[in-house]
RNA sequence: GACCCCAUCGUCUAGCCAGGUCUAGGACACAGGGUUUUCAUCCCUGCAACACGGGUUCGAAUCCCGUUGGGGUCGCCA
């Protein structure tokens, strides 16, 4: 890992410096005038170069073209440029090099899985690189769980990532160093105000100078310099803080596009700050808008399922997930909704992304996740429901058995965790009987009746479900009655529900011998007038 | 409060940048109906939105300004 002085100093190629200044040359003129690479960085910046640099760069000054009349576009138009095409030059490798940093809290936040799958999408469309980095500078003590979370939760998601997990408590050396150049060039200075404890923090020297960047999704942001102030960068003791330790590591990973959530814009402006003084081109940034809980308010915590375990728990498919979330904020273009993970990939363009945020809705989310569920191979299906069977002390017997059971169930499930409460019967005879449906379907006729002839003729014919189908269809006519007259009392009396999959079916997952025993049973059941 | 962002059915959204083809399209949810052995699926129908006010224009959901509303950020947290 190159030392990140040496990185931003000598404009490496291969580092975002040499593609990026070229192309916001051109394309921006002087409000993003490219810079970077042209000067020793901060080795030889004094306050004043960083100041004019700054001015020139955010275009404050006689004879400046005035805002893009479409800033979104031209930072959509610089991402496109981010093609295999444009590889030619001498800048190397210019596909896209992002990165999901969440911090390691001790759980992954569907917000911040929203953050990392744009994150992943976008790299995974253009063919660039997704990085995957644990923000733990110093606040909490690199919990090995905690990371474990992380990364289990993106890989169950599918979201993998081509380097790291990078921990940002074992780069501290990067940052003292850059610390240090930027104190040696007095752009930062050490101050005990405001000190928690004993010692000198270190703070950065805000300056004079607008900041203006062309945001992927929001368009021309600004912020003049009065609203910008000093900020710290190193902490009395001793361990950068967010903003410094960020840009370090985005300048020394070569970070092209930093995709995060809006609630980082404000971090933002500080941090081109950081870049300017550091000496390198600033990446293209893309600020997506937050999600919202059922009120209207940033989701957190409080509101109830945030963690995608919480999810993957109530039975929501990895797929799903992904489906939903990438249309939270985005959407194709056409009405299309359901999309497979590979469609997602070659379907997902920034610039199709909202800019206003968006509510959380369950009930859709559970709809995709059905059209999932549906979508998914029975094999496939078994072997994620297996373990949840096994987990209520339920036994398979039979795998082939097994699967018919979960082709029937799977179109009558929208979560994972659906299937088991909707099958007990099918595993075990000590059900009890639905109340009303007992004293509806058995207790009245023909109710009893059709249960004794369905009991003599069932051990007798041929136990498909065609041959099942011929004998109840004929017992209703003989009865001069509705097939359902025949089809609920059997459906009660074996399942002890009235709802249920097709009888025919129903029957032959049951069992010839099994379906007999309940029907039996239910018979005298209704003698006794017990329906329990 | 200051600064920033946002604003189409209850919700997710298409349309907006390149104004007319929009009596605003789709989806979820909801209501009604149909298919059907129950459930589910499926099909049909319905309900339901351009926040408000100005301006520009022959013409505005689309462009501009303002108002209102909502959100975000204001840490030696990330």
């Amino acid at each position: 890992m190159p030392a990140h002085a040496e990185h931003a100093a000598g404009g490496v190629p291969g580092g975002r410096s040499a593609g990026n200044t070229s192309r916001r040359r051109c394309r921006r003129g002087p409000i993003h005038g490219g810079r970077a690479g042209d000067d020793d960085g901060i080795t030889r910046a004094s306050r004043e170069s960083h100041y004019e640099r700054a001015q020139v760069q955010a275009g404050v000054g006689e004879g400046q073209e005035p805002l893009r009349h479409h800033p979104r576009e031209a930072a959509l138009a610089e991402a496109e440029h981010l093609t295999p095409s444009r590889k030619t030059g001498s800048g190397g490798d210019m596909k896209p090099r992002v990165r999901f940093a969440p911090s390691p809290t001790g759980m992954l936040h569907v917000g911040g899985v929203r953050t990392a799958l744009y994150n992943w999408l976008f790299a995974r469309h253009q063919g660039g690189t997704f990085i995957l980095r644990i923000e733990d500078t110093d606040r909490e003590r690199h919990v090995e769980d905690a990371v474990e979370v992380i990364t289990g939760g993106l890989s169950w998601l599918g979201l993998n990532w081509d380097e790291g997990p990078f921990f940002q408590s074992d780069r501290s050396e990067l940052y003292r160093q850059a610390a240090d150049k930027l104190e040696a060039a007095g752009l930062a200075y050490r101050s005990a105000k405001g000190a928690e404890e004993k010692g000198e923090a270190l703070v950065f020297r805000a300056g004079a100078a607008e900041v203006a960047f062309s945001d992927m999704v929001k368009g021309e942001m600004r912020k003049p310099a009065e609203d910008l102030v000093d900020f710290v960068i190193m902490r009395s003791s001793g361990y950068p803080t967010y903003n410094f330790a960020c840009v370090v590591d985005d300048m020394d990973m070569g970070i092209t596009h930093v995709i995060r959530g809006d609630d980082h814009v404000e971090n933002t402006f500080r941090q081109i700050l950081l870049y300017r003084a550091l000496g390198s081109d600033m990446p293209s940034y893309a600020h997506l808008p937050m999600i919202h809980n059922e009120s209207g308010q940033k989701l957190s915590k409080r509101d109830g399922a945030v963690a995608v375990t919480d999810y993957q728990e109530q039975g929501y498919l990895p797929e799903a997930i992904v489906n939903y979330l990438a249309l939270l904020g985005w959407s194709p273009g056409d009405d299309t909704e359901f999309m497979t993970v590979p469609e997602l990939v070659e379907r997902f363009d920034m610039g199709r992304v909202r800019r206003s945020p968006s509510r959380f809705d369950f009930r859709k989310f559970a709809w995709l996740n059905s059209r999932h569920v549906q979508n998914t191979p029975v094999e496939k299906l078994a072997a994620l429901l297996g373990p949840l069977v096994a987990r209520e002390g339920l036994e398979v017997k039979d795998e082939k058995w097994f699967a018919a059971l979960v082709g029937v169930q799977r179109e009558r499930i929208s979560l994972l965790s659906e299937f088991v409460p909707a099958s007990t019967y099918f595993f075990r005879d000590d059900f009890e009987y639905d109340e009303k449906g007992f004293r509806k379907f058995i207790m009245k006729d023909p109710g009893r009746e059709v249960l004794r002839r369905v009991v003599e003729r069932l051990g007798a014919g041929e136990f498909t479900e065609h041959g099942v189908e011929e004998m109840l269809k004929q017992l209703a006519e003989e009865l001069g009655v509705g097939f359902g007259k025949v089809a609920q009392p059997v459906r009660v009396a074996v399942s002890g529900r009235t709802a249920t999959p097709g009888i025919f079916e129903t029957l032959m997952l049951v069992g010839r011998e099994r379906s007999i025993e309940r029907m039996r049973r239910a018979v005298e059941a209704a003698g006794t007038g017990a329906s329990g």
